[in-house]
DNA sequence: TCTACATTTGACCAATTGGTTAAACCAATA
DNA sequence: TATTGGTTTAACCAATTGGTCAAATGTAGA
């Protein structure tokens, strides 16, 4: 259960924080389960980190920077318009099935207290991370590849609501998919084809 | 800020719980702040609940099975296809927004104990909810209305994203739509017909 | 070896929290 | 009016929690 014992006190305890926060939210979290996955001493964090408080937010930042700049990464692949919604949507469904438990606590956190998106997207600066995205949807809709009344901010939202949702509400799906005669694996599985034909379709001319 | 003085403990313990727990989860909420807000003594919270735990399932089940039924209704309604999906859509967006808070905290608390998603289920008996939906869909495909390889699963839960998601992520899209010189507001606005269109090309043949 | 400094620990603390209890209150009824 | 039963309260409790502190341990350089 605890980490590799080679790596230094401070960064043990970012894993172990970060595991334990993610697994409890900040109200259910422990310090001293935090300290026993760390396999240090509780007075140790406070050392580290001064408090429960900074500690989160040290953590929080770092995970989701991390996993932002995933995100992110995705958006800037070369190719048509349909050719970037497909491998965006495939790359999402990868990063997000090997951080299944992040959606539900990243947006639980930030809703709970608003001000770490603020730091989060000054860590990020995505301001012009979609320009490009903008000026390529613009020339294609010209082009009449693309609906005319396509809008590139609804359209990045539906993207990311469609791939991101079945993991925060896993628990529902799980039960509506079991009542289908489905099981919730299976169903992710499909998912990676059908969010970006979904897209596609909804946005062709 | 405390409920109808005429209402009984009972109700006005309920009502202020859900305000409490909606506000801060299960964990962040205190059992003192909630007999506070129903102008009572905390014991008395014990004398009719028992624990914080009792208290907490049966105010999430009763506030998750009004909403729901909300939710449900708006899949009964008559018409085509394309008709139940404008006015689906249309009916979630006004539910939600009138519940702003509702679906991060539910998400987050189905998540941290799934076995609430079993009893709501057994409350709600929705299992053959969607044997009509389903059935106008395969004969709407017959007709040749929408595209053959639509899935009832994946549309379901498709619709379901896009209505619900940008109330989850709530404060991370009130950032993106300010980078784009937009209110959030507005962006829910625009959202009750841009989600149906969405949907609606993507299905039709 | 001695010293200075950072690291780590066990013991401890004050505050908070969910929960209990015995007594007080109050309305109905005999 | 006296009694009974449900309702409500103040006071209290044990356990937990984030946090502190002085002492111990390790370690690199003089």
């Amino acid at each position: 259960m605890d980490n590799n014992e080679e790596l230094n006190a401070e960064q043990r305890i970012i894993d172990a924080a970060a595991d334990v926060f993610e697994e409890n939210g900040f109200d259910g979290a422990r310090m001293q389960q935090i300290a026993d996955k760390a396999g240090i001493n509780k007075a140790l964090l406070h050392y580290y980190f001064r408090s429960k408080d900074l500690l989160f937010e040290k953590v929080f930042l770092i995970v989701a920077e991390r996993i932002f700049a995933g995100f992110i990464k995705a958006f800037e692949e070369k190719g048509t318009i349909f050719q970037k919604i497909e491998l965006f949507v495939t790359k999402h469904q990868e990063l997000l099935y090997k951080n299944r438990r992040f959606p539900i606590f990243f947006f639980n956190e930030i809703s709970r207290n608003p001000m770490l998106m603020k730091k989060l997207v000054a860590k990020l600066e995505f301001n012009n991370r979609f320009k490009n995205l903008f000026i390529q949807l613009e020339e294609e809709k010209k082009a009449g590849i693309i609906r005319q009344d396509v809008d590139v901010r609804h359209l990045m939202i539906n993207i990311v609501s469609l791939s991101v949702f079945p993991y925060i509400g896993r628990p529902v799906i799980k039960e509506i998919m079991s009542d289908f005669g489905f099981s919730y694996e299976q169903f992710l599985e499909e998912r990676k084809s059908v969010v970006a034909n979904f897209v596609i379709n909804s946005i062709k001319a």
